[in-house]
RNA sequence: GGGCGGUUAGCUCAGCGGUAGAGCAUCGGUCUUACAAACCGGGGGCCACUGGUUCGAACCCAGUACCGCCCACCA
């Protein structure tokens, strides 16, 4: 007798399977078959897991453990990203903490340090993976700052130089003030915040008039070069050209003719500030106008702003200019206006657009074949609908700023000699070589997080090195992401592989559900709305965690997981009493086994209709899970082994078999039951194993079987051979029978423990003889002494009487029946029938309908007639007779 | 301003042209020797709204409302 504790525990288990697996090289590449490969999404070093990892790696762990169990030689490469703001962020605050800022370590302090800590704590996402129960290769585990991708970053950057990719620009920037640093574009959140759109009045310089401006940034004024008014705008005719006195600061700007001037907003005239304005920066290329900066690097205002507001921080300017316009009466009007406004991404701060030299990556010529490969179907993505998102992005793609003001990153290659020429190389040494002998000075500035990893699947394969890995495993199979960083992470992926690998970096796109919270806000732990895994995972195990969210991840559709805990338990306690449930399931297979020789995972042919049955069920489970899974389609295939364990399995197999499985005298046919019923188990095991895989192990181990571990086993298949629509036809009759007897049990308040006896009435020989073969089983299942069976049911006396499968049933009550009860039983029955019988009858009566329905639906809806009026028939009889009594 | 999702039982969600489904919750009954984290049975839904297509619509089409995302330089 093997001893198992009553409920699955899950932590000694997993602490338990995962070194095993470690040690033991399953995570490593192997198969016989083709390559599938994955270069997981490498999250920031300085992360730890949310609930949105936690799918997301799930999902990759599932995708690989199935390939790998189908013979595929499978390799899952992971690592983590450097995180360029991010991480600078942490360091930084931890010196704040220590009353020091990066300026009094000095870079190279600064840049140890953050290494150091990296070294130290860096690795914590990384275990918490492996709780999760990740089967990746950890002796491939890759940084985006590693020494060998380093080289991969600098290729990257000395190659596109060398195209002409890269260049050197000075233009309007966003920059975030906090951070101190350009971003780019899609780095930016649009908001809509309530605002006021302020009018103001500029005079002319002749004292002719005024023209009235409109702004939402009163404080820019003091940077305005001009003010434009569209060409064709009848009140502006006789004065474009005019000379404009701008107010406070007394600069003489000119009126402008510009198309960008929309007549119909405000006045017509729009004030332009060429250095803290993408449009007004264009406006005053056009125009040739002088771009002041007025607003510094910290948000403050500079020296050009005029000695009354230099100093201040933009927010108080505004309210000093407004004051100052107010009392010279030059405010016309302030409206309620509903205010555009960019932040930050990382922190949320209201952006500056800033004049300032950045570099910049130009994406037309890199993008054009990213868009081909994706029209063409050599990359997909699912679910489809995100193809078009990330069409019209490149279709409009602008250039990339890729230069940050930050020290932590993969520093700019690019010096600059002493007479002012820019050198771009791979390393300091190949620098100096180039400049000659002239002294050279490296750009201060690090690229974007995002220029790095885009370079990720190749890179961590080996690029620029041709290794055996990059030569065997690119193009990668599937990249599971989420739909946020399409634009940041995804597409640069497709234009960087297709430029230096002329080919693909993986042919699908996997974009995951999004987990939201209660309220259906996206998690995120500023928020303070995120579920902790882990906690998760303590509570319940990584099973069921794994389970909990696979089980609803249809393709890309949100996911609301709740954080309050009341309702977090619900969804993961589904979970983890199927784990349970699987659980207990093997301890009644383990416990009849004992000690029994002979016994192997094995089908041994039986005639047997639940034998039939169960093999018939388990192929077509077989074959569901499977697609699933290649399509994506996790949750079907979660539900599919769910609803095969629970009730194919466990409610009826188990059940119908349990009497023989469960004999203490072990002969020939309880051996071969057995076997069947761990084949069965196994089996299932195999098919559960990819998404939960510590509990499959665990027992998988227990069980007789050829192999060292279920991680290796092979993928079921199904067979045509075992489809047997037969099999499943009667065991449906038989498990409605049942049904039926016990709904009667129950709705008669007849006790559990009393046997009752059944009377059968039918002449259908196919009928008879189910219920010959099964009597046993039904007497069990429906807890019945006796069972009668005859052509036609006898008079009944005292009997509660229905119908099911065309057959009538009666089970006598002697004195306990309660006429009143078993009345309105039957009229119930008989009421839903009708109801039924009566829409069929009115579709049987329409001419159209049956003229115009396709054949066999007429069929099926006639014959389907037929029976609920016979069945009708009988239930009116037995209230006939009943309404003698 | 464009675009994309969603709206189905109290909750979380499947179903996407031929009798409304699951899990949880709820109600009733069970400590029936694998499992009370379980077993057995029941109740509960004008499938957001309005039109249209169809013999037939939760499902297809058009529009409306609400919720949520994404994109966009209108001061």
């Amino acid at each position: 007798m093997t001893e198992l504790s009553k409920a699955y525990e899950p932590h000694s288990v997993e602490e338990k399977w995962y070194p095993v697996w470690n040690s033991r090289g399953y995570f490593k590449p192997g198969g016989t078959g083709p390559k599938y490969c994955i270069t997981i999404p490498p999250p920031n070093v300085t992360g730890s897991l949310h609930i949105g990892h936690a799918l997301c790696y799930s999902i990759q762990d599932v995708l690989i453990r199935w390939k790998r169990m189908q013979g595929f030689d499978t390799l899952c490469v992971p690592g983590t990203d450097h995180a360029g703001i991010a991480t600078q962020n942490v360091i930084e605050k931890q010196l704040k903490n220590e009353g020091l800022t990066r300026h009094d370590l000095g870079r190279e302090a600064f840049v140890n340090r953050t290494w150091q800590w990296i070294h130290e704590t860096g690795g914590v996402i990384l275990s918490q993976l492996q709780r999760l129960g990740c089967s990746f290769e950890w002796d491939r585990l890759r940084f985006t700052m590693d020494e060998g991708y380093v080289d991969a970053v600098m290729e990257c950057f000395v190659e596109w130089w060398e195209a002409g990719l890269i260049y050197r620009g000075k233009r309007v920037i966003n920059w975030c003030p906090r951070c101190r640093t350009a971003i780019s574009d899609i780095e930016v959140s649009h908001e809509d915040r309530p605002g006021k759109l302020y009018h103001i009045r500029y005079p002319f310089e002749d004292g002719s008039g005024i023209v009235v401006v409109a702004t939402t940034r009163p404080e820019t004024m003091l940077g305005d070069t001009a003010v434009a008014a569209n060409p064709a705008d009848p009140r502006y005719q006789k004065v474009f050209g005019k000379v404009i006195s701008l107010p406070l600061v007394g600069r003489r700007i000119p009126l402008i003719a510009d198309d960008y001037a929309k007549p119909e907003f405000g006045s017509g005239a729009v004030k332009v500030t060429p250095a803290h304005d993408v449009n007004d920066f264009e406006a005053g290329m056009r125009h040739n106008l002088a771009k002041i900066v007025v607003i510094d690097e910290g948000g403050s205002m500079t020296a050009d702003a005029g000695e009354r507001y230099a100093g201040l921080d933009r927010f108080e300017a505004r309210e000093r200019v407004l004051e100052d316009l107010t009392a010279q009466g030059l405010i016309e009007k302030i409206e309620d206006y509903t205010v555009p406004e960019a932040t930050c991404d990382r922190c949320h701060t209201v952006i500056e657009p800033l004049l300032s030299e950045q570099w910049f990556v130009r994406m037309k010529d890199l993008a054009q074949p990213a868009i081909d490969v994706v029209k063409q179907g050599r990359v997909k993505f699912v679910p489809e609908r995100y193809e078009k998102i990330y069409l019209d992005w490149m279709e409009n793609i602008r250039d990339w700023t890729i230069s940050r003001q930050l020290w932590w990153g993969h520093r700019i290659p690019v010096w600059t000699t002493e007479d002012g020429e820019y050198i771009v190389a791979r390393s300091e040494s190949e620098a100096l070589k180039k400049a000659g002998g002239r002294s050279i000075k490296q750009d201060e500035d690090v690229l974007d997080t995002w220029f790095s990893s885009g370079l990720w699947p190749q890179a961590v394969l080996g690029w620029p090195k041709q290794t055996p890995d990059l030569e065997r495993y690119y193009p990668t199979s599937v990249l599971t992401t989420a739909r946020d960083i399409i634009y940041l992470w995804v597409s640069r992926m497709i234009m960087s592989g297709l430029y230096f690998m002329k080919d693909i970096p993986f042919d699908d796109v996997y974009i995951y559900a999004t987990v939201l919270d209660e309220q259906g806000r996206r998690q995120s732990k500023s928020l303070g709305t995120g579920v902790d895994p882990i906690d998760v995972i303590r509570l319940y195990g990584a099973d069921a965690l794994r389970f909990a969210l696979l089980v609803r991840a249809a393709r890309g559709q949100d996911i609301r997981f709740a954080a309050i805990e009341k309702d977090r338990q619900l969804q993961v306690e589904e979970a983890r009493n199927f784990a349970n449930k699987i659980w207990n399931a093997s301890r009644f297979v383990l416990m009849n086994l004992g000690d029994a020789s002979g016994i192997e995972s094995r089908w041994v042919p039986s005639d047997a209709l639940a034998d039939r049955w169960i093999l018939a069920e388990l192929n077509a489970a077989i074959e569901q899970v499977t697609s699933a899974l290649d399509e994506y389609r996790l949750n079907d295939a979660a539900q599919t082994i769910y609803h095969f364990f629970w009730d194919s399995f466990c409610d009826w197999y188990i059940e119908l078999t349990k009497s023989v499985v469960s004999s203490r005298e072990v002969s020939d046919e309880v051996r071969a039951a057995l076997c069947r019923i761990v084949y069965v188990l196994e089996t299932s095991l195999r098919l559960l194993h990819p998404l939960m895989p510590y509990i499959t192990e665990e027992i998988w181990q227990q069980l007789p079987h050829k192999g060292d571990s279920i991680m290796v086993a092979p993928w079921p298949q199904s067979a045509s051979a075992f489809e047997d629509q037969t099999a499943r036809a009667r065991m449906e009759t038989l498990i409605a029978l049942i049904t039926k007897v016990r709904n009667i049990r129950s709705e008669m308040n007849i006790p559990v423990q009393s046997r009752l006896k059944l009377w059968i009435g039918t002449a259908d020989a196919e009928s008879k003889d189910l219920l010959n073969e099964s009597s046993d089983q039904i007497k069990r299942l429906a807890r019945v002494e006796e069972i009668t069976i005859s052509d036609v049911l006898p008079e009944t006396h005292g009997a509660a009487r229905d119908v099911v499968a065309g057959m009538d049933i009666a089970v006598p009550l002697g004195g306990l029946i309660d006429f009143n009860k078993e009345r309105e039983r039957i009229v119930k029955e008989k009421t839903k029938k009708e109801n039924e019988a009566r829409s069929l009858a009115g579709r049987l009566d329409n001419i159209s309908f049956m003229e115009r329905a396709p054949r066999e639906v007429v069929q099926e809806t006639r014959s389907r007639h037929e029976e609920l009026i016979a069945e009708i028939e009988k239930l009116q009889n037995t209230l006939v007779s009943l309404g003698a009594n």
